[in-house]
RNA sequence: GCGGCUAUAGUUUAAUGGUAAAACCUCUGCCUUCCAAGCAGGUGUCGUCGGUUCGAUUCCGACUAGCCGCUCCA
């Protein structure tokens, strides 16, 4: 058994094989489909749901330091205001399509060069500590060029955000000099918006979360003074998240419309936040490898401090080494007390808490490991997608394809098959078992084709184990089943409580 | 947003200025005692809109979507 390597079209393999088993589809596709955006079927359902699962399963049920929370989409605009979210990105921007430099609009001033009341040119600077007098020496230079004569008015200097629709293609490049290849300002605040109400004004105007973090932050006093909880402890949620991204690239890891899950841990002021953020880190990477992602696939990416916001005290990112180049997977920020004091001072509401010890108040500091679900499901299906020769009886070489997922997170935990379907004892003792795993698990009974049919399809959607229910099920003593294992395609026997007590183990 | 390439069945690909083919997949039936076997059958708005033409899936344009490279990525 040798694995084939199909990395140069490993993405189309992938996106490919979701199309065709019912992973992921285009959105809206009967109308041509919809840039950034991505549907779920069948199959990418469980799988993301299942993923979401354990998530919440070890980073809020199975601890006792940290809490859930599911909060509104839509927040108050000021939420986004104190956030720094709606400053950090208004900024409508202007491109030179000849030259491809990018410049800030409200940074890129005009003016009209008007001689003798008539408007003889336009003139162009980047804002500067004398940006009027530069525009005017421009003014009076293009006089000069175009030999006019008469009285140069002073000019009046605007930036590109007021400049009128038929005046853009007038105004010279910065870098070229020359008119006519400045776009209009284009705003790319990457937060949706939208109105709230019958009203649509400015009044009115609200956004859609471009990360679900900020819920946690302004939930924070009333998680406090209702969760019994005590520092340190965290805050986690799960939910959908918009950004109206410019490029969305790469199948679902740059998306409009994506889901987070992301948890603020608060410590004392005075605690080690490098310790916490280390700790943190080797979480994430551990929750990473129990669904299966190989640590060769795993790197850590140290954020350059001269990069960083100047609150935040450190971000790593794990770094997943997808087919289209090492992307980050999950980003672990020390954001130190910015974004509850953020809250604070806008709110006018103290985000503090009482410590016994010192009898002193303070705002707790934050590690926050913020991760996109699609983006980990990209990375177990890049991770688990293997096409593999095999051979036949006669030594035929034919393709495998298998997707290797983990139980945890496999869409489907067992198929049931009988033999044969055409025997109604095989088929009776099949359905009797699918019944009852049923009860307790993603299961899928299949009984159409041939029997090694019906095994490479469960691999291909990366079902760990099949049971088949053959001649020695009903003739012999015991009431056995073949449990056939999709990596090593190994074939055992196995009992009904054999079979519940292996699922109990590895589906948690 | 810019530049280049692309768009035919669920998937991967053909052919063609005269209403489209194959393989695989899928579904139904038969058969089948363990790894995609076989037999019979079913399932198609050529991305959208417009133009040229007697006639366009084919030529042209725009749009939309995808890929690659820029750009962007708090």
């Amino acid at each position: 058994m040798s694995t084939s390597a199909p990395s140069a079209n490993l993405m189309e393999a992938i996106v490919s094989l979701a199309k065709r088993r019912g992973f992921i589809f285009p959105s809206s596709e009967i109308y041509g489909g919809f840039n950034g955006f991505f549907d779920y079927g069948p199959l990418g359902a469980e799988l993301k749901k299942n993923i979401r699962d354990c998530w919440w399963a070890d980073m809020v049920r199975r601890r006792d330091d940290i809490v859930g929370l599911e909060s509104s989409i839509i927040m108050h605009p000021k939420v986004w205001e104190a956030s720094g979210h709606v400053a950090g990105f208004t900024d409508p921007l202007v491109d030179c399509k000849v030259s491809k430099q990018r410049y800030r609009a409200d940074q890129l001033f005009f003016a009209a060069v008007v001689v003798d009341g008539k408007t003889a040119g336009y003139v162009s600077a980047l804002e500067s500590e004398d940006t009027v007098g530069e525009l005017q020496a421009a003014a009076e230079s293009l006089k000069r060029k175009k030999a006019i004569q008469g009285t140069l008015v002073p000019v009046l200097a605007k930036d590109m955000t007021e400049a009128q629709p038929d005046e853009i293609a007038l105004i010279p490049s910065p870098a070229t000099g020359e008119p006519g290849s400045l776009t209009p300002p284009r705003s790319f605040n990457m937060m949706f918006q939208t109105n709230v109400g019958a009203m649509t004004d400015a009044s009115s105007v609200a956004y859609l979360r471009p990360e679900t973090a900020q819920g946690m932050f302004v939930d924070f006093k009333n998680v406090v003074d209702t969760g019994r909880v005590k520092l340190p402890f965290g805050i986690a949620q799960i939910g959908k998240s918009f950004r109206n991204e410019i490029t969305p690239r790469n199948f679902i890891f740059r998306s409009r419309e994506f889901e987070q899950m992301e948890m603020e841990f608060f410590i004392h002021e005075d605690d080690d936040w490098a310790k916490w953020h280390r700790h943190w880190i080797d979480w994430c990477k551990g929750w990473l490898r129990s669904i299966g992602l190989p640590d060769s696939h795993l790197s850590e990416y140290d954020h350059p401090k001269a990069k960083l916001a100047f609150y935040s005290k450190g971000t790593t990112d794990i770094m997943f080494q997808y087919p289209f180049g090492v992307q980050e997977l999950w980003g672990i920020a020390a954001r130190g007390n910015y974004d509850l004091g953020q809250h604070a001072q806008a709110s006018g509401k103290p985000q503090e808490i009482f410590d016994e010890a010192t009898k002193k108040k303070f705002v707790p500091h934050v590690i926050e490991p913020a991760v996109g679900v699609d983006r980990i499901l990209l990375a177990v299906l890049c991770a688990g997608y293997a096409e593999e020769d095999v051979k036949d009886e006669k030594g035929n070489v034919e393709k495998r394809t298998v997707l290797r997922l983990s139980p945890r997170i496999a869409p489907v935990k067992v198929a049931v098959l009988p033999l044969l379907k055409n025997k109604e004892a095989l088929v009776g003792r099949s359905r009797a078992l699918y019944q009852k795993l049923q009860r307790r698990h993603a299961v899928f009974y299949d009984d159409g084709g041939n029997i090694g049919r019906r095994y490479r399809r469960q691999d291909e959607i990366g079902t760990p184990w099949c049971v088949t229910i053959d001649f020695d099920t009903i003739e012999k003593p015991g009431d056995t089943f073949t449990l056939r294992e999709r990596d090593s395609m190994a074939q055992r026997r196995i009992t009904e409580a054999e079979l519940f007590a292996l699922l109990d183990e590895q589906v948690y």
